[in-house]
RNA sequence: GGGCGGUUAGCUCAGUGGUAGAGCAUCGGCCUUACAAGCCGGGGGUCGCAGGUUCGAAACCUGCACCGCCCA
């Protein structure tokens, strides 16, 4: 069969990928035997677009289950999408304002419906990209946030838990979003640093005494100011505290309190407090039984307290009010101020810290619980430190703000009697009032934070609170990965709620990927342009290279710092594995299909050796997924497809495969024995060319009941006894090294790369001579030789090259200026003069003697001599070139 | 302000106490019938800085610097 020159990424990716899917081989089933290995996928906003974060959270999650899946497992991969309250609602309020209208005017029906139309539009576009890339999802699982049985359990939680006394509603201060009109939790705060003021303003005593001056980076609060606070401590302010002041220009009285929490450092040590804007004043308003004065509305304009600025919008009313107190002369000062103001992290508006009457939920007793089960090692990070970051978090948990003030989302099952104001928290909307029997109910406006139901994601995607076959089998769930940004989000709230709901932890392991960098290691932000599309990469590069690429790049504990060369150099291994196909194939012409079975014991070395080398390279690619070291599986398979199979075995086998009868039928085997391990191997990363190939060279593989496919194909695993004895090992490096150092020679003696060359080996030893003749003819073939010898030199024109067991020596030819071999012969003898230096200075080291372990001992005296042996050598040979330059 | 991570070749990264590594890039030579997205060979590093522990430190400890991130 004959392949393209090349490897076409595309035609592979399109044609495979429906064919598994068709095929079945991504569905789970929960009545199939075997160990499971579950993960549900971190659920991406509708509204995403699919960027690197994902492509490598993908591409990870897809090697390690396509693995487990080959391993035998019962394996599922959840799929699925949140509904991503205020984005998706942001995303469709902005056509809406395209075409001048607002969803107040659709009313809230309408624009639900709406919503639900851009959903069906977009809303699979992400799931469609993961595909492209390869994702062996279980696709006919697939779930959204708002779907009926997500929203029950959803409903559940929240019945269940208002019951139990962890849902409650209160009036405190939140964090608003002006913009957004709504309430955000803590976490949907940004926190920025920006170059504002600070405003010194006098606030004048009412009995006309004097002023106190205090210092504020909000002016504009001031309205809403009812004491101002300084430290019981500071001696320039006790004689004050107690007296009263008239507030500039709303003229209401308030008094100077005093409070340890006051930093007398800050300003002039003297603070307006204004409890219903501020989080500290709002505390210590609660302290001193302090009016609560709310001077802003929902869109962070100056309400009806606000006496004359009543109307501007809080920039404006700060210009006003700071114009009007330096006209009565009250301002005393503007300096410079670097502080940190709080942002909306979904459209970056300054937020508004409000007093208002919202849903929250206790955190406390989830969190500890949440903390122990990781503290006991019910769940593990990968890499550990980020455990630190949980536990911080979960430690300074405050009580989460739950109720957002949208519509799109999952609206509170709360309902308020028109009557006689009872709550009723009720799965179903209950028809008469518990209390008065009155029938006008009406429902919670609000709907729910989004992290809500996707913190209830590994269960209720699996069917709780029904005990389904699926929660049965796949909960807990083996896996969780997911970028550190998300740790708080999901992974705190998922193991608060798996805790609380189940009594389970939601998953065994969590593995946090890194973050993806530019090439200038910077982060990657639209505002800062430097976005890199994957799917223009896998358009420039394929699938297969950005998904190894990142797998490549994916060490723990790093972040991943892109580099299109790296993408480059993926795709020619791609091709590499392509081209050696081709010549498999090439050299099968005519070969009984399968191939019959050949016995180890028949084989030569050279194939002894890569299937000795393969059972190692199983071996680690096996342990290093187990351990999540993905980026040392990648280079492991690079190492040994590359290298060993494609530069050593594969050039070996050419003399057998010529030779015909009995070593060729050997090679074959071999060839197509250990590319088929080989694909299986690296299929996990490249699932599109490993696939490619694998179905050309599969007709000629021995195995009963074989797989159409490389998704359900067998994992390798390492023979059971070793093919290669460690003799035989040795004699395998020893032809390694042999033909590298005589490849050096040829191109120091300035040898046409196509020229044959005689060489010489001087083993020292008896053992050399058989050795030899095991690898003589490989040496031969990779070398280029004409001959080679055992012995000493074969005459005045030889140079050497010095091994630990053995020196190897190449003719030079006519006319050849020795000088360059006596620089390169005598770089060798200063390197080799300097470890030996370093090695004698230990022996004559009496406390290296006496204190260091007896085999350090030992090995360095062994070295030391090796080391001497090879300086004595080298030293001769230099002074015999010497004679001859 | 508190915490976490990083600093090793031009670039991206391995390397957890005993002779400094890989890939890419670079340089020299090769169109050797799988592959020029290739083959063979070469050059290139006072392992961020300063102390300490140790017979011995890129590695362990302390401090510092710089880069990045998280929290407040």
């Amino acid at each position: 069969m004959d392949l393209p020159k090349t490897f076409d990424s595309k035609s592979a990716e399109e044609s495979w990928f429906q064919k598994w899917i068709d095929l079945g081989y991504f569905k789970a089933d929960p009545a199939r035997e075997g160990k499971v290995f579950s993960v549900v996928i971190p659920p991406p906003n509708i509204t995403g677009q699919l960027h690197l974060g994902h492509a490598l959270n993908v591409s990870l999650q897809d090697i390690i289950v396509r693995t487990r899946r080959m391993q035998g497992y019962n394996t599922l991969w959840l799929p699925g999408t949140d509904h991503a309250g205020i984005a998706t609602q942001n995303a469709v309020e902005k056509n809406l304002a395209k075409d001048g209208k607002d969803r107040h005017l659709l009313g809230r029906d309408a624009f639900v419906d709406r919503v639900w139309q851009w959903r069906a539009t977009y809303g699979d576009r992400i799931m469609n990209q993961l595909r492209r890339l390869g994702a062996s999802c279980d696709w006919s699982r697939e779930r959204f946030t708002l779907d009926p049985g997500l929203s029950r359990a959803v409903t559940k939680v929240f019945v269940d838990l208002y019951h139990k006394g962890l849902i409650y509603r209160a009036k405190r201060l939140i964090n608003w979003c002006p913009r957004c009109e709504t309430a955000l939790s803590d976490l949907e705060v940004d926190h920025k640093d920006v170059a504002g003021s600070l405003w010194y303003i006098r606030y004048p005593f009412a009995d006309g005494s004097g002023s106190i001056t205090i210092a504020t980076t909000r002016p504009e609060t001031m309205l809403g100011d009812t004491a101002v606070a300084v430290n019981p401590g500071d001696e320039r302010y006790q004689p004050y505290v107690g007296k009263t002041i008239r507030l500039p220009l709303m003229g209401r009285e308030i008094k100077i309190i005093a409070d340890a929490a006051i930093d007398r450092e800050f300003g002039t040590g003297a603070l307006k407090v204004t409890p219903a804007h501020d989080p500290v004043d709002f505390e210590l308003g609660k302290r001193h039984g302090l009016e609560q004065i709310a001077v802003l509305d929902g869109k962070a304009r100056m309400n009806e307290n606000a006496g004359a600025y009543r109307g501007l919008s809080r920039e404006d009313a700060r210009k006003q009010i700071v114009k009007d107190l330096e006209q009565a002369e009250l301002l005393e000062k503007i300096e410079p101020y670097k502080h940190a103001v709080g942002v909306c992290s979904r459209c970056d508006t300054i937020v508004e810290p409000m007093l208002s009457e919202q849903w929250f939920m206790r955190t406390r007793e989830m969190a500890d619980r949440a903390i122990e089960a990781v503290r006991k090692g019910d769940t593990t990070f990968h890499p550990k430190f980020w455990e630190n970051t949980f536990f911080n978090w979960l430690e300074n948990i405050h009580d989460w703000c739950i109720s957002r003030q949208l519509w799109w989302g999952h609206r509170i099952p709360a309902y308020r009697c028109a009557r006689c104001g009872h709550l009723i928290v009720a799965a179903e909307r209950p028809s008469r009032c518990a209390e008065c029997d009155g029938s006008d109910l009406i429902q919670d406006d609000d709907v729910l934070d989004t992290w809500f139901s996707s913190g209830l994601w590994p269960m209720s995607t699996l069917g709780w609170p029904d005990d389904t076959p699926e929660l049965r089998r796949y909960y807990p769930t083996s896996l969780l990965l997911t970028g550190f940004d998300i740790i708080f989000f999901w992974v705190a709230r998922m193991m608060m709620f798996g805790l609380e709901l189940t009594d389970k932890v939601p998953f065994k392991d969590v593995y946090i990927t890194p973050l993806v960098r530019d090439e200038l290691g910077k982060k990657m932000t639209k505002s800062k342009g430097n976005v890199v599309d994957p799917l223009d990469l896998m358009e420039q590069y394929g699938a297969d290279a950005v998904r190894f690429t990142l797998a490549q790049l994916a060490a723990q504990g790093r972040d991943v710092i892109l580099s299109h060369d790296r993408f480059a150099a993926s795709r020619a291994f791609a091709n590499k594995i392509w081209n050696a196909a081709r010549f498999v194939m090439m050299n099968l012409d005519g070969a009984p299909e399968p191939l019959a079975k050949v016995e180890i014991a028949k084989l030569g070395l050279a194939e002894r050796w890569i299937l000795s080398r393969l059972d190692n390279t199983i071996r680690e690619v096996t342990r290093a997924i187990d351990a999540y070291e993905f980026n040392i599986a990648a280079m492991k398979l690079y190492q040994f497809i590359w290298h060993e199979f494609c530069d050593w075995y594969i050039e070996l086998s050419k003399d057998s495969l010529k030779a015909g009868g009995e070593r060729q039928v050997a090679a074959r085997w071999v060839l197509v024995n250990v590319f088929d391990k080989m694909l299986r191997l690296v299929h996990p990363f490249m699932p599109f060319v490993s696939e490619e190939i694998w179905q050309v060279i599969r007709p000629y593989i021995d195995e009963p009941n074989l797989a159409a496919h490389l998704p359900i194909a067998k994992y390798p695993e390492v023979s059971v006894t070793n093919p290669l004895s460690a003799a035989e090992d040795t004699a395998m490096n020893h032809c390694i090294e042999a033909t590298e150092a005589i490849n050096s020679l040829r191109s120091l003696l300035g040898w046409h790369p196509g020229q044959r060359v005689t060489a010489v080996i001087n083993a020292g030893d008896a053992t050399g001579a058989s050795e030899l003749e095991t690898w003589r003819s490989y040496a031969t073939a990779l070398a280029k030789l004409e001959t080679v010898k055992l012995g000493k030199s074969s005459g005045d024109r030889a140079v050497f090259s010095h091994l630990a067991w053995a020196d190897v020596g190449v003719d030079a030819p006519e006319g050849y200026d020795f000088q360059v071999a006596r620089q390169k012969l005598q770089k060798q003898l200063d390197e080799v003069g300097k470890h030996a230096a370093q090695h004698e200075a230990r022996l004559n080291d009496s406390r290296f003697m006496t204190k260091a372990d007896p085999e350090a001992r030992v090995e360095v005296a062994q070295r030391f001599e090796s080391l001497q042996a090879q300086r004595k050598l080298l030293s001769e040979q230099l002074r015999q070139l010497e004679e001859r330059a």
